[in-house]
DNA sequence: TGTAATGGTAACCGAATTGTCATATTAATG
DNA sequence: CATTAATATGACAATTCGGTTACCATTACA
């Protein structure tokens, strides 16, 4: 088993408890990011997706549940698992009236294993989610479960490997990933491949996708890697 | 390795002080600039920025967070990380909620392990923030992580070189950079190129970004090197 | 076991990129 | 205004980088 259980991303304003929940998350196998507000969280998230956010209630300018509504609608962040941080004094009843759209709620004071018990079945129960939810990018469709690509109407017929690489593609959109991320996305993080081994593999997804336009969202950035773009 | 993991500038009116964290400081490999107020911060920041500030929350005239707060409205130091150092007599809760911008603090009298590690650990959170936010000056935004760069609406075709040094300008706006510095900064450290190649490459930037008359914030200084800047 | 898929590598080609030089311009100085 | 220093510009040759194909190894499977 690899050391790393998922990314998580904390979000709060004091620094002792973010450090505090990081030292925990770490130790139980978590890599772990952190954030002030909202500002930086967004940062981070763009920057390197986490698998779960711990998001407090209470932040300075835009208030976390402003800011879950907000990830709720981002096509981007739909679907990541939120853990909304919450202080005794606010009256649970209330929070969780406001409908803020996070998945579980925690009241502080909290002990660790009761945060990472959360954290646990949180993930357990979204992770399937995130990797079994259909895909679609200007009429070209992917669905995990199937195992099927669409494109416009018809079937088209992909190896295991341009499988992964156009699901990592479709989502991960609109970053530049470089080979080697590539590489550790789809291969594994612990496989010795050439980069160049990512051309051919470009090559065979375009191929593809040549007939029905879709290898336009393909984008070669020279020097940098490639990127997945409904964009020119 | 390359003996230097960053600039570090200490704030603080104790020369004693100073000298210990400085102490500290270069033998974990970092390099030190001292201040023992604001104003001669200021200077410090402006001759060589820093990449990280330790600052005292007790200064003579203006405060340390009195100046934090201003540090975080220069557009220059915005993404600096600041460190704030307090005493322990300064109650806790009253300096957070001083909400002074300070991305850590640290109480007096702390240890050089846990300097040492509050530091490294802001380093790195800060590091990827640095290099992943998306930089947008007059109409011109670059985005580093899709790789991106629109002017007005438009898409901008970049070379690899011209990119990173669009971004370096952007990323130290308002201050001339020698040809050396560009080539340090932009080329690595122990390249040997030749100082008028840097002539060319702005050249080839300046085409691209003609068009849409941002050519006009890159400015020669003559017998200097180059300033970006939306100020003519 | 034989055959077809699939995956990774190496090799070749063409295009983009790059550093340097030669020459034209421009600015400073007396 | 002439002279000199510094920068801008255009052209060029070398190099790097990505696209593509061919080929071999391995696996899946009939």
């Amino acid at each position: 088993m690899p050391t790393s259980r998922g990314k998580i991303l904390i979000v709060d304003d004091e620094a002792a408890i973010r450090q505090m929940v990081c030292l925990a998350l770490s130790q139980a196998g978590y890599r772990c990011l952190e954030a002030a507000d909202t500002n930086e969280a967004q940062t981070r998230i763009v920057g390197e997706p986490p698998d779960l956010i711990l998001l407090d209630w209470m932040l300075p300018g835009i208030s976390g549940v402003e800011y879950a509504r907000r990830l709720r609608r981002e096509k981007l962040t739909q679907n990541l698992p939120i853990i909304m941080l919450t202080a005794r004094t606010e009256e649970e009843d209330k929070v969780r009236g406001l409908d803020s759209g996070a998945d579980d709620y925690i009241t502080k004071p909290f002990s660790t294993r009761e945060l990472l018990a959360r954290i646990k079945a949180l993930l357990r129960r979204s992770a399937p989610l995130a990797a079994e939810t259909p895909v679609e990018v200007d009429g070209l469709a992917l669905d995990p479960v199937t195992h099927r690509v669409l494109a416009g109407g018809n079937n088209l017929e992909l190896g295991p490997t341009e499988f992964k690489l156009l699901h990592f593609f479709m989502t991960h959109p609109e970053r530049v990933h470089s080979r080697e991320r590539l590489l550790n996305g789809i291969w594994g993080d612990n496989v010795y491949v050439e980069e160049r081994t990512v051309d051919v593999h470009i090559r065979r997804l375009r191929k593809v996708l040549t007939p029905t336009g879709h290898d336009r969202l393909i984008q070669t950035v020279r020097g940098a890697g490639y990127r997945f773009s409904p964009q020119a």
